[in-house]
DNA sequence: TCCATAGTTCGACAATCATCGAATTATAGA
DNA sequence: TCTATAATTCGATGATTGTCGAACTATGGA
């Protein structure tokens, strides 16, 4: 994976009502959410909303999909993995560097008591 | 989590340099890497290096030590994980919304074949 | 066709950010 | 103490970004 698209899709999760929307998309499911209602749940008004929903649609965090007179947004659950398996890569030099929960995501357990 | 330091974190990541020096540091692992040498292999002025190396403290993704004239710097893989547990949170309001590995990192299978 | 609803595009402005040389601070050795 | 090495801070500059109202485009129903 070339870095330029992580470099998008970082900048895009970069910013607060971005993450906000993103972290609703991804909470709410395939089923996605219309701009309209996204507006609403985030206060932010219709302009600057789509001008974020632009900018994590290109760096493919988020699909479209028209019903009717809506668009609804959804998250792309692939593309959120692919940043994350990005990140870890080679960790460690690909070596035994430590624990293995050192190099894997936070389990429940760990998520919970911190 | 507050989403604040995420924010801070992501910023720091959302940057083609600092991009590279943490992952950089992630594949060298806890022994780290000196200012210098990190200046060396990226190919960045010293001034520029350091307001990076700033960043990704203050973001909380890499930390400092001091060894000897060398300041070393090294990745702190649980800040990465912590990141990668937030982004992850609640996927799909928490209930079975696909396949295990829509909401799980990638397979080393998975990434090569993309 | 005409109107209402749903979203996007445009344009301008303020704020934040990356960059890099020069000056500065900190450590170690002679 | 004096010098050399390692790295940071300062300061100025150009570029990118977030914001939001007004104007515009697209869809659906009467």
């Amino acid at each position: 994976m070339e870095s330029e698209p992580v470099i998008r899709a970082l900048s895009a999760l970069a910013q607060e009502h971005r993450l906000a929307l993103f972290r609703l998309l991804v909470q709410a499911g395939p089923e996605g959410l219309a701009a309209g209602a996204i507006a609403g749940a985030l206060g932010v008004p219709a302009s600057s909303l789509s001008h974020h929903l632009t900018q994590l649609t290109n760096a493919g965090l988020i699909v479209q999909r028209r019903e009717s007179r809506s668009l609804i947004y959804s998250a792309d659950y692939r593309a959120m993995n692919a940043l994350v398996g990005f990140l870890m890569e080679n960790c460690c030099g690909g070596g035994a560097c430590a624990p293995d929960t050192a190099c894997e995501p936070i389990t429940d357990e760990e998520r919970k008591s911190a």
